[in-house]
DNA sequence: TCCCCTTACGTTTTT
DNA sequence: CGTAAGGGGA
């Protein structure tokens, strides 16, 4: 048996908080090496800043820097990721190749089972409807056996079959399965091995000796199946979670777990004190939350401060104007809030003025909006992240140029062709396709896009994935034709799409998944740091928490087409404490396990608008649009507010301490009329022809001191490096050599320097290791000899005693006429009255010639910080550590114009053209050579960029 | 005014 | 496919 202890937290009671207290305490305790605890989460994310939380929980706690690394290794990830590690760890038990892959789609192994099987029993066949093309009804048969054998496997122990039929299909479906040494799995599979693995009783002894606790958080978001295979982890499990969070029922979670788990457990500890949110906001919260859910408990507030809800009523004239209305009237609200300074109390701190990165724009739905608020919030002048690039690659209007890139990578495989051809665009029936040959499948594609496939073959990994799909866009339009099937917003994500592939100088379609994927985490973590407010989907924004929230897209409806209705439905049934699986012939059956799902839709709806409306810490705006009557639409599913009881919230809106606003939007608020009214007349003028490929208008979104330098030192180079995103060639690997060392030098060193501070040098030699350990570097007497002359400089000596505080890499955003700049400061010392700012340059020649070429770096560190304390005197300089020598800089009016003009000349940038020119300009100068002189010094080379470019 | 039938409408979240 | 507006007859 199993020592569970439960954690519920209510959202904002610091769950993170108390699993990194607890992880310490299990080392401190020496109950446990890090190594011999696991810690399991649902994200990627989530798992990376757990990890970080311990880590530096563990530095604050003073744990020693061994552990730390250990720490760093140890088994802090998702749920899959650790199954993965297991099922690789113990292939031979789990039947898996050591190297296998994960496959997104559909086993279509399990498929070539089903079809086995019923050609083998055809019996059941026998209740199918002969109304459609029997083959298709077939296949879609088989189908949803595929899709049920995986959700009811996630009821271990729960699933009851209530036919025969089902239960052997399912039956001999896990019989051949266990048969086989698989090469491919699915994210399910990996979680069935695992149980499988972890049933078989060698094992299970030989996993509970390796690891000796088990920490689970967002356990809500578990269910049965995951559960065991917890329980065969572990002996001490630890299971943190909130079932009223319990959001990813589309995922598999099952909510319910979370009460069985309660029942069987040795301990259940309840966190009720709340630290994110002021508590005038959280006691009307709780109220909300006491009617949506009848047995919540309220919580107790830490920060006593104040905190409204405000419930924004939007008449709307037209159901096409409510998203851009809501947008119009957040964007004007948030500037209204910074620029005439509303003061908000945070996390206990003093009242302070707004600013942008407090607003935080949430919806239910992402994709359909995110485009309508880009425009606005642009009009408007609010700067606004977008978090939503995640679930890009599976839009309808993405998959066909993902299948026409998958032909020309894999013409051997049908996913391909499937992808680009099953949709309204190209019209080929999907089951056509899948009984179709392989031999004869070109047939169904047009013409012109065979010959163009056949042509850019050639082109395979020579060209950028960027520059293949702007000649598909040149050639066929695809963008105009999206926009004429299916709207706007696949419009806009399409050119979205050719952005990001442009973005992510991709090769392979292999390269372009990853850099999309990775795309959407670095929005919400870097969205801190830049000051600009920002839209998330509610799902994304579970576990964040904002200053200030607004909830759009209440009146969005919650309806989903299905398509066909599936032949068996599973559910769980709450009352009876069984998974049901029914076949549609059964029908009572099949409509009752209907109606639970239903209900239990309903349910989850309830739990993401709470996930909402506790993210706030000082205030929430509800906005709630209506129609007016008249037009009022017709059928349709609930809107997402009706789901939750909005309108029953509202009246009681005086009791809960509501405040109302009622706001009209005029005519001439709104932005150029765009796309609202789509007459064909409209449309060549709001769309442009074609999409150029030389249109470099969204590269530099953020613009670093290095591309400023870069650009000072020579266009070309620039050019080159960052528009054309051109590799380094070098054919001396000596020279390589050296400049690869000098690389690690500099790194080693620069982290060496982050961890050490100023008034801690003992740690010095165990932080060298660590580092040297790190960037693998072999000489750590140079790192030594370096940082000595840093820490035993004059500069050094004398500020020791008076830094009050010590900032390391320390990163910052600032606004410089209109372009956003990003930058890291190595380290800043603060002193009681000045500060520091001191980058460290590890380069072999410095002198006060090439100091001249790091002013811009300097002036932007300086501008930034001044913008931050505009009391203090700051103070730049250049560390130069190879002769222990400090370069200090003086602040001139014209370091302010040269940045400025060389920022207008990047942003200049916007065609070949434009890049051609700077090229050839660049060209008569004498300079040193670079590492891209490669390019620019050979007249063969120059040639190919010119006819490139032209 | 009630009841039944036809018809129009909407179109996610993501390991 | 679920939902509700809307028409038409009782």
């Amino acid at each position: 048996m199993s020592n569970i202890i439960i954690y519920t937290a209510s959202a904002g009671c610091g769950k993170t908080e108390n699993i990194a207290n607890l992880y310490i305490d299990l080392i401190n305790s020496q109950k446990a090496l890090p190594g011999e605890i696991v810690c399991i989460t649902y994200t990627e994310k989530a798992a990376r800043e757990l990890k970080n939380r311990i880590i530096s929980k563990a530095k604050q706690r003073g744990l020693d820097l061994v552990t730390i690394s250990k720490i760093q290794n140890s088994h802090i990830k998702t749920i899959h990721s650790f199954c993965m590690y297991l099922l690789r760890f113990y292939w031979a038990w789990a039947k898996v190749d050591t190297n296998f892959k994960i496959v997104p789609e559909q086993n279509r192994l399990i498929l070539k089972l089903v079809d086995h099987y019923l050609s083998v029993y055809p019996e059941t066949l026998g209740k199918l409807s002969h109304e459609r093309f029997f083959i298709e009804e077939y296949f879609h048969f088989a189908e949803s056996i595929v899709q049920e054998y995986f959700n009811s496997a996630k009821y271990v122990e729960k699933a009851c079959h209530l036919e025969d039929e089902m239960f052997h299909v399912f039956d001999y479906l896990s019989d051949r399965l266990n048969d086989q040494f698989l090469k491919e799995l699915t994210y399910d599979l990996v979680l069935h091995r695992t149980f499988e693995l972890l049933s078989i009783p060698e094992v299970n002894r030989d996993v509970k000796s390796r690891f000796k606790f088990l920490i689970v958080d967002e356990f809500q978001d578990s269910n049965f199946l995951q559960k065991s295979i917890f329980e065969n982890i572990a002996e001490n499990i630890y299971y943190v979670g909130d079932k009223k969070q319990s959001i990813y029922r589309f995922q598999g979670a099952e909510p319910e777990v979370f009460d069985e788990a309660i029942e069987n457990c040795s301990q259940v500890l309840e966190l009720c004190e709340n630290f994110r949110t002021n508590s005038e906001l959280g006691k009307k919260i709780d109220k909300i939350a006491t009617i949506l859910f009848p047995n919540y408990k309220p919580l107790s507030y830490k920060h006593q401060a104040d905190g409204f809800l405000k419930v924004v009523e939007i008449v709307n004239k037209a159901r096409e104007e409510i998203i851009q209305n809501e947008a119009i009237y957040v964007a004007k609200k948030i500037k209204e809030m910074v620029e005439s300074g509303v003061e908000i109390s945070v996390g206990g701190k003093p009242k302070r003025k707004v600013k942008y990165s407090d607003f935080a724009v949430l919806s239910r739905k992402i994709q359909n909006i995110a485009h309508i608020y880009k425009k606005v919030f642009e009009d408007y002048d609010v700067p606004l992240d977008i978090n939503f690039k995640r679930g890009l690659l599976e839009q309808k209007e993405i998959v066909p140029l993902l299948g026409f890139l998958e032909i020309l990578q894999y013409p051997d495989k049908k996913s391909g062709y499937l992808r680009l051809l099953a949709n309204d665009i190209f019209k080929v029936d999907r089951f056509t396709l899948l009984f179709c040959e392989m031999s004869k499948i070109e047939c169904y594609v047009p013409e012109d896009v065979l010959k163009f496939i056949a042509k850019q073959r050639d082109n395979l990994f020579v060209k950028k994935i960027s520059e293949i799909l702007y000649e598909f866009e040149d050639m066929f339009e695809y963008s105009y034709k999206v926009y004429k099937f299916f709207g706007k917003g696949a419009y806009e994500n399409v050119r979205l799409f050719y952005d990001l592939a442009e973005e992510s100088k991709s090769f392979s379609i292999e390269d372009l998944y990853s850099y999309v994927n990775y795309q959407g985490e670095r929005f919400s973590s870097f969205s801190s740091l830049d000051d600009s407010a920002v839209l998330i989907s509610i799902h994304s924004a579970k576990g964040l928490s904002f200053p200030i929230v607004f909830l759009v897209g209440l009146c969005e409806s919650t309806g989903y087409f299905y398509g066909r209705s599936p032949k068996l439905r599973g559910s769980y049934d709450t009352s009876t404490r069984e998974y049901i699986i029914a076949p549609f012939w059964m029908e009572k059956e099949y409509t009752r396990i209907k109606n639970i799902s239903k209900q239990q839709e309903k349910e989850e709806l309830k739990r993401l608008f709470y996930v909402a409306i506790t993210r706030p810490m000082a205030g929430l705006f509800l906005i709630n649009s209506s129609l007016r009557e008249a037009i009022k639409k017709r059928g349709g599913a609930k809107s997402f507010g009706e789901e939750v009881g909005l309108s029953y919230i509202l009246t009681k809106a005086e009791e809960i301490g509501i405040e109302k606003e009622v706001v009209e939007i005029k005519e001439d608020e709104k932005t150029s009329q765009d796309f609202v009214s789509r007459s064909e007349n409209n449309l060549s003028f709001a769309l442009p022809a074609v999409i150029l490929p030389d249109e470099f208008e969204n590269r530099f979104r953020f613009l670093s001191p290095s591309h400023i330098m870069d650009f000072k030192r020579c266009p070309a180079m620039f050019s080159l490096k960052y528009v054309m995103g051109l590799p380094v060639f070098d054919e001396q690997s000596s020279k390589e050599e050296i400049q690869q060392n000098a690389k690690v030098l500099g790194t080693t060193v620069h982290r060496v320097l982050e961890l050490t501070s100023l008034k801690d040098i003992q740690s010095l030699d165990s932080n060298i290791a660590l580092a040297v350990l790190e960037n693998d570097f072999e000489d750590e007497k140079i790192v030594k000899e370096l940082i000595l002359n840093f820490f035993e400089s004059q500069f050094a000596k004398e500020i020791k005693d008076k830094v009050i505080k010590e900032e390391s890499e320390l990163p910052f955003y600032f606004k410089l006429s209109n372009q956003m700049i990003y930058g890291i400061i190595d380290k800043v010392y603060h002193l009681e009255d000045k500060i520091f700012l001191i980058d460290f340059k590890t380069n072999l020649h410095f002198d006060d010639a090439k100091f001249s070429s790091y002013i811009p770096q300097l002036f932007i560190y300086t501008m930034a910080m001044k913008e931050r304390f505009p009391q203090k005197n700051i103070f730049s300089s250049i560390f130069w550590l190879r002769e222990g020598k400090k370069f200090d800089y003086e602040q001139k009016d014209e370091h302010l114009e040269d940045v400025i003009d060389v920022i207008k000349k990047i942003r200049n940038i916007r065609t070949r053209k434009d890049v051609l020119e700077l090229i050839e300009d660049s060209l008569d100068r004498n300079c040193n050579g670079c590492e891209y002189e490669f390019y620019c010094k050979d007249e063969q080379n120059i040639k190919l960029i010119r006819k490139k470019l032209e």
